[in-house]
DNA sequence: TTGAAAGCGCTAACAG
DNA sequence: CTGTTAGCGCTTTCAA
């Protein structure tokens, strides 16, 4: 930067106004300088400017809906290594766990984070209106990311999670693919209203008539997100009904109905596919009862929101995209175990 | 780190001496010194530390066999990836491209990286009792790393790719998974010396007694990994055989291989299964000719290297384990677009 | 509109 | 064995 300085016949500060566009530069210093550093490809050495810019720390806010499902207890951990990693230059998280992914509690853990003088804001989207709105009075003042479920029509500065609709055509070619007799496909969903699921269940559908066979789908059953639910609702619909060839799990409640297929015996006879990769999802997957599940990086689901809003804070560097999907990851018994380098822990910068 | 200084009573360059263990301090200031860092959870600013201890800049070797097959341009993307952002810190890249993955070429190469006078080395692994002897006496004065392939044995930084057997595994299950007919099976290496296609051809054997039905594997044909090679090869077959129910590609020549089961007329009716992502390979997935494909992150494959020894220069930080497996990437046409965040490019970090 | 200067937190060279 | 000091490359006052 001394170099370019000395190039122009200027001093440093003048470079650094014309590199961050801050303005007050005479425009034919201005041309001149740019032109300069375009010739001799100067990139500023971030170190430096994490050095710098990062001496006051910035404060993070983020909203977590841990309580309800064990998924988010990965993308918490995602949350944590990033916590580690960032801590280290002055970053300050402040982690909200809810009980409950509804606008109300939305709402209130928002203001609270507001009220702590945050610098940026992490949350999972709620598509309502209203909820737009709120966030778009925020986003005004600081950068916002969403998470999992996106606000797709916000001015939240990106999304980071899968392309759900996408998610469940890979589901139902696999299920396509795999199934050996003619008969229902039971999808289950937890409420009518959460997209990711219902969009998971209109992908399925819309690749059915690929299968070899003849294979129809029943309207969705609901599981509210509890084991115990899921295990009820497959247990009776395994006993009235022979024709079951699939069980599709397109929301929370895998586990519950997985332990119902297992108990009924038809383990390995029905098809059963379902997402995320708790612990118990991978037993099943192990002793046959799930043949497939489909991951979607929940650990970088919780850290690439706090890595790019300090891109962001730290660099003035936006996101690479509005729309950054997390991998469309299969999952079977052999390799279950193996996660990849994808959750950035074990790697890597600075 | 001033306040660490002040609070044991001496100054900051004996605080540096016991965080680096750098040796030279009395061994109760020692203590003391660490007793503080712990209770305070003092950790250092790496980008001051990044600033100082990279104002030299620092030089990297990197291997690649590029020039036989397309799998390296994914991976050579993720090396440039690497020296976009490492080249900010001063870190200088030198590649050279291989003809092929031979020990001859490796020597010479290896070789005239090192009168570069380069700080740290990455080679893809060639196993042999010579090459591992070789690579100890280097790793002796500088970090090395191997990637796609091993030198378990040797004394290498560490490893990042696949792990092929397993992968072998995983395309066994699918295989048994989709199979729709008794028949053979038909395995494609490049070499018989290649230690990651044999392992792969092992693995998959190593499930086979799970299908539902009679599945017998024929010996392995050979395709040097020649895309036209394998196309004679399974051209032939497919004239002379009916009983062909899948071909699996554990090697390079996937594409040769398709196009030659897409001739045939019987792409929709053999259960072809191959290795990485390459662009026709894709195109022959979602046309239905090929019914998985099994990625390997070849980016991070070029990417992580770097990183990782980036990190071990700049910071001292050692990678966290000897081996770092990429993913078993199990691809349909429906995920074949969605790559997942693993790719790190369009992230994130200082 | 521009320059000068202080300093972010750390490391390394040197002096003691 | 330990302290002092200069300075990595950048940003940000403050003064001109």
């Amino acid at each position: 930067m001394n170099e370019i300085a000395r190039l122009a016949g200027v001093s440093r500060g003048t470079v650094d106004r014309v590199i961050h566009n801050r303005g007050n530069v005479k425009p034919e210093i201005q041309a001149r300088i740019q032109q300069i550093i375009k010739e001799t490809g100067f990139t500023p050495n971030p170190a430096a400017t994490a050095l710098r810019r990062l001496s006051n720390g910035f404060h993070l806010g983020i909203l977590l809906p841990s309580l309800h499902n064990p998924f988010y207890l990965d993308v918490k951990e995602g949350i944590c290594s990033a916590e580690t990693q960032y801590s280290k230059y002055g970053v300050n998280i402040t982690l909200v766990e809810l009980q409950e992914l509804t606008p109300q509690e939305q709402y209130s853990a928002i203001d609270r984070l507001l009220n702590q003088d945050i610098d940026g804001l992490i949350v999972p989207g709620i598509d309502t209106p209203e909820m737009i709105a709120y966030i778009d009075s925020i986003a005004a003042g600081m950068p916002v990311v969403t998470y999992n479920s996106d606000l797709p029509n916000s001015k939240r500065l990106c999304f980071i999670g899968q392309h759900h609709l996408q998610a469940g055509r890979t589901a139902g070619n696999l299920l396509c693919n795999s199934i050996r007799r003619p008969g229902v496909v039971v999808p289950l969903i937890s409420y009518e209203n959460i997209l990711a699921h219902t969009q998971r269940v209109e992908g399925l559908r819309s690749v059915l008539h690929n299968a070899p066979m003849e294979v129809t789908m029943l309207p969705a059953l609901h599981t509210a997100e509890s084991d115990e639910q899921a295990y009820q609702v497959v247990h009776k619909l395994l006993q009235t009904r022979k024709d079951v060839s699939c069980i599709y799990v397109a929301g929370g409640g895998q586990v519950g109905a997985a332990d119902a297929l297992a108990d009924s015996g038809r383990g390995q006879d029905v098809v059963m596919i379902c997402y995320d990769l708790l612990p118990r999802t991978i037993e099943h997957l192990k002793s046959g009862v799930v043949n497939f599940t489909i991951g979607q990086q929940p650990f970088l689901q919780g850290y690439l929101p706090i890595a790019i809003l300090f891109d962001y804070l730290a660099f003035g560097k936006r996101p690479n995209g509005k729309f950054l999907y997390t991998s469309i990851d299969i999952r079977i018994r052999e390799n279950a175990d193996f996660d990849g380098l994808s959750t950035i822990s074990g790697t890597v910068q600075i």
